[in-house]
DNA sequence: TTAGGGTTAG
């Protein structure tokens, strides 16, 4: 090897970063190097793999290249299997089959099998897989168990068992394939199975249990797995925390994440977006904000995916502005992600405008919008009340950007118009959709139903959610709200009367709020404790001076039953986010800004509670609820009473 | 100089 090689290769090894990737080329090039495979092989792996954001330049440079070997057309088919656009791999595996006399091996079909698993192409799985047969290849362990992968990543848990069964020698590798082959496919006890035959485990094996009940949503195993495992480590632990965050268990992800810590383990970029999930979901502001200050120091926030998970978390606790700081700091490396989850945050916000504003940004920044940027933008028009521009959107996301609608859009048309009062539009669109619209399409209908008051419809759209969902309280308890609106109390009692013959229960609310860093919940009319006492005490302080201030007069058509008025009254005044902002005002020092999460969305009396409190007691209170944000402040709702 | 299985945000 000649000492200008030797420069070359050395220098590679140490280079970090596309501009001096770039520098090193050029050096390259001086040196007449630039065709000798092992520098220019070596050059590719750094730009299709180690460096992020460089896999463009490694296309040009193996289009450069006059015969490139069968090492860099895999480099490169291995950059792209894990890009954003993995189908571009798949492509360049058939340019090296035309274009090329090198022959694929092991690694090309290992890499290709690896793309058409991440774009989910059966069809292309077949065929390379005929194609691997053809080459001698199928059997070839690595080959076999990518196969095994991608079967099960397209679905198909048949093959992928066969090929598995067929192999001789299968290695723990292999097992730990077709175990997660089993669970991908939804099939537990095949997974259960195969894991009690594994001849040898290791802790991968162990992790593929978990990582299979968490996704499954059996918490209970994925714990007792994790007690009986021989040996943790940080996959562990993060499986863990992320697999209660996604199942809305946050005090199990808090607590797992406290022990992660108690024990002296670094957490990963992994459980940091578990634990931000968790705050986000809980609405635990200040605990996120401990994290924040975690990340900055240690430089996870460099890390996109931290970063993005914070944006949310920040969004979701109520504090945006947090949210837009964290989104405007991330110089580098914003992804469609990034811009989605802020535009989702101004929206839900209740900054429709700012949301629209900030789409256009995105698409003059030259990033790509995908099906989720729209879900994100047509709620922004919908709880803008811009009915006309989401139309628009909607139309210009088929047309210009090639998305088809899935049946969350059309969800979103149906709000929209909804929300806006055109029911009988809404309910026109929600008949002429091409896919037939399910449970939730009606009962978003059946919510505009309820905030407009249009008994007629409401009737005849419960009765396509009687034949589709027959079970669901939530919906009898949104028909019973139109008929309590337009003062029909004998169609309330039947309803309700209905729903204790079939034994339904209404979802009860809750709110929580965070004081010291810990999450108090409130749960309307439950046996009083220490906690709620206080929260009663100050509550009926607070409403005694809201009647002798302002005149207070509680609204009480939100209240469903036929009861006496006084007992209404009685009623609304056990909300779960009152009784959660009394124990806020009682505990929290003056000048904070009190932040509620609630399950449910807000009722008309808590809304006027709410915005009275901010005007007579001059404070800021946040409430998260199941539909959107609300911002009181001197007495003004951020949602201008549309919600 | 390249592999295959497990955890990541909207």
């Amino acid at each position: 090897m000649s000492s200008s090689q030797q420069l070359c290769l050395f220098l590679l090894s140490k280079c970090r970063s596309l501009k001096s990737a770039k520098q090193i080329h050029a050096h390259v090039y001086k040196n007449g190097l630039d065709t000798d495979p092992l520098v220019a092989g070596k050059l590719l792996l750094l730009c299709a793999v180690s460096i992020s954001d460089a896999l463009h330049y490694a296309r040009c440079l193996l289009q450069q290249f006059p015969n490139p070997d069968a090492f860099m057309y895999n480099t490169l088919i291995r950059g792209l299997a894990e890009s954003e656009t993995p189908s571009d791999s798949l492509h360049t595996f058939v340019k090296m089959r035309r274009q090329s006399i090198v022959l694929p091996d092991s690694f090309s079909f290992a890499f290709t099998l690896k793309a058409v698993a991440n774009c989910r192409s059966l069809r292309a799985g077949l065929q390379l897989h005929g194609q691997a047969l053809c080459h001698g290849l199928d059997s070839h362990l690595f080959v076999g168990t990518t196969l095994i992968s991608m079967y099960a990543e397209c679905g198909n848990v048949h093959s992928a068992r066969q090929i598995f069964e067929e192999m001789s020698d299968p290695n723990v590798v292999t097992w730990n394939a077709v175990v997660t082959a089993s669970f991908r496919c939804g099939d537990m006890e095949g997974a259960e199975h195969m894991f009690k035959r594994m001849p040898i485990r290791n802790l991968t094996s162990w992790n593929v249990m978990l990582a299979g009940y968490t996704k499954a949503g059996k918490l209970e195993s994925a714990r007792q797995a994790f007690s009986e495992m021989p040996l943790k480590d940080d996959v562990s632990w993060s499986t863990m925390i992320v697999g209660f965050a996604h199942n809305g268990l946050f005090d199990e992800a808090f607590g797992f994440f406290r022990q992660l810590q108690r024990e002296g383990i670094r957490p990963n970029e992994v459980s940091l977006t578990g634990v931000l999930s968790a705050c986000a979901q809980a609405g635990a502001f200040e605990f996120g904000k401990i994290l924040h200050g975690f990340l900055q120091k240690s430089g996870f926030l460099q890390i996109v995916s931290v970063s993005n998970a914070l944006i949310d978390t920040y969004s979701r606790c109520g504090n945006v502005a947090m949210a837009r700081l964290v989104f405007q700091s991330m110089l580098v490396g914003r992804n469609v992600v990034s811009w989605t989850s802020m535009i989702a945050g101004l929206a839900m916000h209740g900054h429709g405008e700012e949301a629209i504003e900030l789409f256009h940004e995105m698409e003059e920044c030259g990033v790509t919008p995908d099906g989720i940027t729209f879900i994100s933008l047509l709620y922004a028009c919908s709880h803008a009340g811009l009915v006309e521009q989401g139309c628009a959107y909607f139309s210009k996301m088929k047309i210009v950007h090639g998305i088809e609608p899935a049946i969350e859009h059309y969800g979103c048309m149906v709000d929209l118009y909804g929300r806006a009062g055109k029911l009988e539009k809404a309910y026109e669109f929600a008949c002429q959709m091409p896919i037939s619209p399910n449970a939730i399409i009606w009962r978003t209908l059946l919510g505009a139903c309820s905030i407009h008051g249009n008994v007629e419809l409401a009737e005849l759209v419960k009765a396509r959610l009687s034949e589709m969902d027959p079970n669901n309280s939530g919906d009898h308890v949104l028909l019973s709200n139109v008929y309590a609106i337009a003062g029909k109390w004998k169609e309330v009692t039947t309803t309700r009367r209905s729903m204790t013959e079939q034994r339904m229960t209404k979802t009860p609310g809750w709110s929580m709020i965070e004081i010291d860093k810990v999450m108090y919940s409130f749960v309307a009319g439950k046996n009083p404790n220490v906690v709620t006492e206080v929260a009663y005490h100050k509550l009926t302080e607070i409403m005694l001076r809201l009647r002798a201030e302002v005149g207070y007069e509680p609204q009480v058509r939100s209240v469903l039953h036929d009861i006496e008025q006084e007992e209404k009254e009685d009623s609304v005044s056990k909300h779960s986010e009152k009784l959660a902002v009394a124990f806020g005002i009682a505990k929290l020092s003056e000048g904070r800004i009190i932040r509620i999460v609630k399950n449910l969305r807000i009722c008309a009396d808590c809304h006027t509670v709410m915005k009275l409190i901010s005007k007579v007691y001059q404070i800021e209170i946040t409430v998260r609820d199941r539909s959107r944000f609300h911002l009181f402040k001197d007495g003004v709702c951020s949602c201008r009473d549309y919600w």
